[in-house]
This record gives C-alpha cells, sequence and structure tokens, in this order.
DNA sequence: TTGAAAGCGCTAACAG
DNA sequence: CTGTTAGCGCTTTCAA
C-alpha cells in the first residue's frame, strides 16, 4: 500500500502535480474540469496531503502551542475552551500539553515546541520561565505568558489582577462582619498566591481590630483544604477564623466539605470565598461565593494577544503586551 | 536575524553538515574533539533542529494524538496522567485536543493527525467513531480506542468492563440493604451508559423484589445531579429510591451535596454510589462509594497497545487488541 | 490555465 | 571518523 501524495494524484488525473498543488491552494486557479478530475482521484485513492513537506516549503506550521501545569483543574480546562474556539476561528490548532508541574517537562516541551514550528505558544507555569522563553522569543517563536504578569515589558502576558481579587474576597468578607481572617494559600514564592495574599493585606489594613492569619499549604488540590480543615477543628472554636479566603476553589471545597460535615455552619461560623469560580464552586454543598477572572474571554484574549506578536501580523499588539483583567466578586450562599 | 540550520552549524565549527547530522543522530561516531566543537557552536548560535525536514526525510514524526470529549473531565485528565508518563517513556510526545463532544472537531482533528504524520492515534469519543478510523488506519496510522470496546475486531481499543461495574455497584447497595434502586444516567445510546445500566439490571434480577428504576439525564456534570436531587426531593419520602447508582461522580456529587443540604441522610435515608472514582469522589461530602476503573494503568495500557500495532512494532500484538479492564468497588461513607 | 523545476532542512547511504 | 550527495513531499515562481 504505497502512500499517496500529490504524485500520485497528478498521475492519475493526468495533469502535472503543479495543477494538483494548485488545486490544493488556490482552487480558483484550476478549471473546472481537472478541479473535478484531481477531486475525484483523490477521494479514490485517499489522498492525504503531508504536513512535513508543505511546513518545510512553507518555513511555518499552523499550530500554536497551550502548556499548563495540570490538565485536570477546571481553570486552565476553561481557559483551554475559549483558546481552542479562537484558534479555530483563525485557522490554528492547538497542540495542548501537560507539564505536571515539572521543570523538566516544562522544558522539554519548550523545546519540543520550537522545533515543531509552532506558529507561537501560550504558557502557563506556576514557575519562572519568562528567562526559557526570551531566547525562543528570539529566535521568532513568540509566545504569551499566561495567568501571570509578566515581569518583562517584552514578555507578553494575560493576567488577571491577583491583588485586587484577594482585596474583593477580603474586603467581601470583612464587609458582611467577619474579625478573624484567614488565608489558605502557598508557597507564597507562586505570584498568584503571593499577589491574592496582598490583596487581603490591603483590604484587612484598611479595618483596624481585623486580623490576617496565614495557612500556608503545599499543593492547590482538594486534599489540602481538607486536611487544613481538620486541623482547625482541633481548636478552640474562639481560636478559629471566622472567615477563610482560600487560594482557590479546590481548597475551599474541601474546607467547607470537612467543616460542614462536622456541624460547622457555613457561613453562620464560618464564612468560606474561593478563587477562579469553577464549575465546582456553583455546585458545591453551599454554593460557594468566589472570585471570578474572565474565563472563556481570558483564552481569547491569549490567543489575540499572541496573533498580534506573531510575526508579520496585521494587527499592532499593544505598547506594553501585558493584559491585565479585572476579576469580578460572584457571590453564594458560603459568604 | 537568520534561521540556525546545521548548515550554519557546520560552517561555524569548520565541519561539514554530514558530520554535524551524525553528531545529532548517532553522537557516538563524532570524535570528542569535533563534537564539543559542534556543540559549542549550537549553543552559541541558538541551533534548534527542524522538526519539518527530519520528518519529511525520516517518513514519521515521534508524536501521538489523544483526543477526548472534554479535557475537564476529571477522568480524562487523569488517564492523560498515564498516557503521556508511558509516552514520555517511549520517546514519543502527546499532541491532546479536545473535540467538546463535537463531530465536525473530530472529523478535522482526526484528519489534521494524519497530515501531521502522528505515529498513532489515541481517541475517546462518546459517539461512533469506528468507521472514521478504519480508513486511517488501512492508510498506515493507527490507532486505539480508548473507554469503549470496538465493534470491530480490526479496531484496537482499551475498555473497562462497564457492565461488570454497574453490577458491582447495585449489587453492593442491595447488598447493604437497599431496595428501591435508580440508576440515573443517559442517553442510552451512549455505550458506557447502557453498559452500566445492563450491569445493573443483572444485579437487581438475581435479588426478587428489588426495583430499578432508570431517571435519565443529557449531560454528566454536577448540575445535571443536582438537577434530579431536586426532582427526587418533591417525590414523598417512601416514593424515593433507598440507593442510587450515577452514571459518574461528578453526577453523583451533584445528588449527594443537594440532598444532603436538604437533610436526607446519607446512606442512611438514601446510599449513593457513583462511577470512575476521581479525585472528587474521595474528597466530597460524604466520601462517596464508586467504582474505579484503573487510572494511570489504563493510560498506560493504551499506549503499549498503540506501540504494540504501529507497523514495525517489535511486540506483536494480542490476537484479539481489545483489552477490557476490570473495574474495582471502592466503598466509602456514602454507602 | 497549466507545467517544469528549484529547493525548504534534514538523514543516511556510501565513499573515502 | 568524516564528507558528499540524493532525495523525502510539497509550494511557488516562471515560462509557455
Amino acid at each position: 500500500m504505497a502512500r499517496v501524495g500529490i504524485r500520485e494524484v497528478a498521475a492519475a488525473s493526468g495533469v502535472s502535480i503543479g495543477t494538483v498543488s494548485h488545486y490544493l491552494n488556490h482552487p480558483a486557479r484550476v478549471s473546472a474540469e481537472k478541479a473535478r478530475r484531481i477531486q475525484e482521484a483523490m477521494d479514490r485513492l485517499g489522498f492525504v496531503r503531508n504536513n512535513a513537506g508543505r511546513q518545510l516549503r512553507l518555513g511555518h506550521s499552523s499550530t500554536i502551542a497551550y502548556m499548563v501545569p495540570n490538565v485536570g483543574n477546571p481553570f486552565f480546562a476553561t481557559i483551554a475552551e475559549g483558546v481552542e474556539q479562537r484558534a479555530t476561528e483563525v485557522g490554528l490548532s492547538v497542540f495542548l500539553t501537560n507539564s505536571r508541574r515539572d521543570r523538566e517537562r516544562e522544558d522539554s516541551y519548550l523545546a519540543l515546541f520550537e522545533e515543531q514550528g509552532v506558529r507561537g505558544m501560550l504558557i502557563a507555569s506556576s514557575r519562572p520561565i519568562e528567562s526559557r522563553l526570551a531566547p525562543i522569543r528570539d529566535r521568532g517563536t513568540p509566545s504569551v505568558l499566561v495567568g501571570r504578569r509578566a515581569s518583562s515589558p517584552e514578555q507578553p502576558s494575560v493576567s488577571v489582577d491577583d491583588v485586587l481579587g484577594g482585596y474583593l474576597a477580603v474586603r467581601h468578607l470583612i464587609e458582611t462582619g467577619r474579625r478573624r481572617i484567614a488565608y489558605v494559600g502557598g508557597p507564597l514564592l507562586v505570584s498568584q498566591v503571593a499577589d491574592r495574599l496582598q490583596g487581603a493585606s490591603n483590604a484587612v489594613r484598611e479595618f483596624p481590630g481585623v486580623t490576617l492569619e496565614v495557612i500556608d499549604i503545599e499543593e492547590h488540590v482538594i486534599a489540602e483544604g481538607r486536611r487544613v480543615a481538620e486541623e482547625l477543628l482541633t481548636r478552640e472554636p474562639s481560636a478559629r477564623p471566622d472567615g477563610v479566603f482560600a487560594v482557590n476553589d479546590l481548597v475551599a471545597i474541601g474546607l467547607l466539605n470537612v467543616l460542614a460535615a462536622r456541624g460547622v455552619r457555613i457561613p453562620e461560623d464560618v464564612a468560606i470565598i474561593g478563587y477562579d469560580d469553577t464549575e465546582y464552586a456553583a455546585n458545591s454543598l453551599v454554593p460557594l461565593s468566589s472570585v471570578r477572572p474572565p474565563h472563556e474571554a481570558f483564552g481569547m484574549a491569549a490567543v489575540d494577544l499572541l496573533l498580534a506578536v506573531m510575526p508579520g501580523s496585521e494587527t499592532t499588539p499593544p505598547p506594553d503586551p501585558r493584559l491585565v483583567f479585572d476579576p469580578e466578586l460572584v457571590i453564594r450562599a458560603s459568604t
């Protein structure tokens, strides 16, 4: 079963390979009769265009990469929807990969993307990665950092104002009467984590008498939230926070489930607010208040920014290609 | 900024391009001195190997594709972990895509994969897709159906015995004293859904006096579980099922959260069991019993099977390449 | 409207 | 151990 290429199609339809290629790329320039014969031959032979040859000749692919630390995290999954939708609209395919927060995997994927000749990359990472992106950018493959504002003005990024998010969350807790606030999040080396805490602090400072406790965690998963809840339950009720701001919804849900199961009333005894406003927030036992970043819009904006910074793009990128979106508060029963 | 290829590296290090290529592909065959010079030149120039040229010459890539209906579904995300891990071990990269249950997207991704020259594909789909895979297979790109047993013995697949899963779930409910069983799932056109119901029926038939009600749903998401729970709450308590088998964990969690919040005791009044044993099952309000398919092992097995059916593989595929795994029962507090 | 031909970057066979 | 060279399949001038 010989592989069928344009050569075979040309032979089978009695035209030259140049004409077949024209048919593929500029169908209008081929006479109706030959077009019909070519199409018929393609169907009959099962022609599949070889992308390697095409890409080699063209010098670029029509693929972009999107790398996330954890595909299972609904936050990234939701953004992926927007990314894919927008990319499809402009004729690009998305190569999604999962770094599993592993630096080695990140690096090897970055190298792979560059070798593959992707047109650009969307990178979400929980660690500093700009220094890897810079040389790749210089060599001609642009990238957009997703989820964190770039420190270099050369590096495009799309992020949420996490300081504002933290501020909104905690001010809301305080305004609904909470005085002993706890922030459940970590590690603080992750800038989103630190920014949300900064925002929380800003809010607390505005209200004398309100205290802010920091409870450090390792990972942003449900199990960590549960663990913290168990710890809180060993305290005297009066020593417990009355308002908890969790670094994301998963952690908040872990907290909420354990506390509620042990008879702590949510929100009367402890109010809880999460972050990301994932599907799980709206559907948890006690519907969870959360800080909502723009979701689909976020992924689309990332693609649009990438398009703008691609070499040869007709749209010009903004002078400072670091887009920051404002999150908003979604208030539900948990506060 | 001229793109640097092996030609430039060769010039800069004073060797021929053949030697540079040898260094890339068989480093041992190059003298230490030249190897050093070549590596130095590559680093200095920022050489990136062009995959299109390589792939064109080689005739194949080192990429496999994994297409899922919904990246956000933790079941597929977990399998993806195993897929990626195993693929990395054998030097393959994984191109993950999200069909969003859209037939058009499925078809266009399938075509894209073939044009890209992937070595093989792993396909999870909630609709019949074998007829699309067959011609692609005949043209030389093998595939493994993931999550559902293929109907053709020509089509490799990796699946879970869902009839057994349904049986185990419902027998467990009955053995713990339940008599009015409800199966919450749908549409029955989806074979996994139908198989689980078949298993449930098998169990019910073994115990005279036990009834099985079917509650149809559209999608396997938390919100649907909540909706069903609201419906159940409108019934007289005596008309409610005392054991519920949900088609997956997300639906089960939606049910559980609403019922518990309205004072229904789990499992005393209603026992609930889910399917997939995702992270969310173990961490829900009342830890959820679930039917657990092999997770990471499942993804790995899919890759291994794909490797075995790849042309030129040294491992021979099993005579019937339709692997079926037995799920197991994970009993937690919800039953 | 069609065809001929050059060559994208790389690998491997072969010769030295 | 190293260099020379022939294409892999495709697109795109350029000429007819």
